[in-house]
DNA sequence: CTGAAAGCGCTTACAG
DNA sequence: CTGAAAGCGCTTACAG
């Protein structure tokens, strides 16, 4: 009893009630009595006798001994960002049906908080990661992968590393909204981003970029350093300047929180969408379909991006070595309602 | 090399290089070089070779051994509900500052889903769970909390458990809306719910219930089976229903998605808010502060209730068989805005 | 067909 | 002050 660390039955348990050798038990358990020929008899002795015990075998042991904990580790930047909740939902369904459990955590876009969740994720004994890298953790990244740490990058990659990734093709995506709206019949449209080194925003700023240069038109894109927990004041200042100096017919906001934060404005400026100004989300939610004019955006297949994340890992953890680097881009989607269509 | 089953480097390296023995690292890692008289020479150069070397435990071997995973359950209803996510995002932090991690799990307000995740997480060697149960899992608890498994309650509750268990304090809160409709002089009030035996359902709706009673009003409870995951139809039907034939003046939707449906219900009726019906929602969104009229919630304080279930739930683990029975409720308070003012 | 033994990487009495 | 040994609960060569 000295050593016992629980009330649980354990395999030397099941071994004991049924008079048969720990090994047995194991082999017969995991499923390999044909393959160590063991009697028909006794796999099912043992078999009964496990399930009247409601033996359930400790997976920290065997963690401990096979090295392989099933369990892998996701990183994103806020678990309560509904667009990383519903990664999260999407990682656990996969990844459930392959015995895998997950541990999460939040690295608030901040590299040493990264550092530390993969080194304490590391220590739980994850087999594998799922990483939305931040800005500035290429290196991290890089190390990681160099010490044969399975690991897959979701929503933004880096282009000079050969670490697996799952994105969304962010170029196409402000592409397909710049073309959508050329063809409304704007000319003065304007791009609402941020200062960020990221694959994502990088990809979203020049897929407008090009599209306008190809057809003549001049860009006018809002690079502005907001403040991410308060984007509003910023953004405010910005779309007074681009309508009233600038002549802006339409606004791409390239993400959630500035398309938030541009409505609120708007609306406190009593501009009307889309007679004063046509406008392009990323990523819809239902509760802007209550909004009065329903909002045009950019969606992104969540659900296949996460999926063939959670495919390349499983593959990268089962082949080890052998896995081969491999990256996706997937194609969005863009949903178009009043908000971007142009007024007669 | 043979059973190596990674390249990490472990306590035995560190001692080897050190000169010393297995036990020494342990104790002058774990701070316990003064409790075991270790002298500072030995201490120091313990300190610095497993940092040289990058040492850091594997938590794996150290559960095994100690029993303790440093890992807690957490089983909601849905990841991607952002109710869940943030109340993920709360614990995260809380836990985080207490070294443990968490591995998540979504029920889908499932019996044997539940039944299935508290299994795999108690294989994977977690301290303690944080559940929120789903209907008709009292006994599956009451089996757990007899096991002497750590497990605390999340948002609802079973009365006749003594499991511990954090809640909002449901009756308070549809009581307070009711009030809060009373005195704007709104006499046909409407509940819009669902049929449940959870307690966060059946309190709502008793709150409900005994404030009209008590003011002499007659109730309209509008209990539905909806359907969760399309509300809608049956939702637009109810309303039609209460408001052209009952003269309902005001609305209270007892849960996020029901006041959803129930606004897009309302839009396409076009009735106005609050000329045509005042509407009151649980749970706020900084997205319905964009919709035409903002809408009065019941707000509940996330952070405290979660706060308080981490801390019943690391207090168990801690104290063990000491720790008594604990429940808290917390109140809820109500956000006014323009849904719910009577026009003049 | 079956079992004894080693070992995964730790911690913890215990002995000296 | 320090180290050898046992043991957490498994799996896996290996021997018979």
């Amino acid at each position: 009893m000295k050593n016992k660390r629980s009330n649980r039955v354990s395999l030397k348990d099941v071994a004991n009630r049924a008079g048969v050798s720990k090994t047995l038990v194991s082999a017969v358990l995991n499923g390999k009595a044909k393959q160590y020929r063991i009697s028909d008899k006794t796999a099912l002795l043992v078999l009964q006798t496990a399930k009247e015990m409601q033996y359930s075998p400790n997976m920290i042991a065997r963690g401990l001994r096979t090295g392989k904990a099933e369990l892998i580790g996701l990183i994103v930047t806020d678990i309560s960002n509904p667009f990383y909740s519903t990664i999260s939902r999407i990682i656990e369904n996969k990844t459930s049906e392959l015995n895998y459990k997950v541990i999460f955590g939040s690295s608030d876009e901040n590299l040493s908080k990264t550092e530390e969740l993969i080194d304490i994720m590391l220590n739980k004994g994850v087999d594998g990661l799922i990483i939305v890298p931040c800005e500035g953790s290429q290196k991290l990244i890089e190390k990681l992968h160099n010490n044969n740490v399975p690991v897959v990058l979701l929503d933004r990659y880096f282009p000079e590393l050969n670490v697996s990734y799952s994105c969304l093709n962010n170029y196409n995506a402000t592409k397909l909204a710049t073309l959508h709206l050329i063809e409304q019949g704007y000319k003065n449209i304007s791009l609402i981003a941020y200062n960020s080194e990221l694959s994502n925003i990088k990809d979203r700023i020049s897929g407008y970029q090009e599209t306008m240069m190809k057809n003549s038109l001049e860009t006018s894109i809002h690079v502005k350093s907001v403040d991410i927990n308060n984007p509003t004041p910023e953004i405010e200042k910005a779309l007074d300047y681009l309508i009233t100096k600038k002549n802006t017919e339409a606004i791409i906001f390239i993400t959630n929180a500035l398309l938030v934060a541009g409505l609120r404005s708007l609306n406190k400026m009593n501009k009307v969408i889309p007679q004063d100004v046509a406008v392009v989300g990323f990523y819809g939610s239902e509760l802007f379909d209550l909004f009065y004019s329903p909002i045009t955006y950019i969606k992104q297949p969540i659900e296949v991006i996460t999926e063939k994340a959670v495919k390349m890992l499983i593959d990268k953890i089962n082949k080890g070595e052998n896995f081969k680097f491999s990256k996706s881009f997937i194609e969005p989607e863009l949903i178009i309602q009043d908000s971007s269509i142009r007024p007669k």
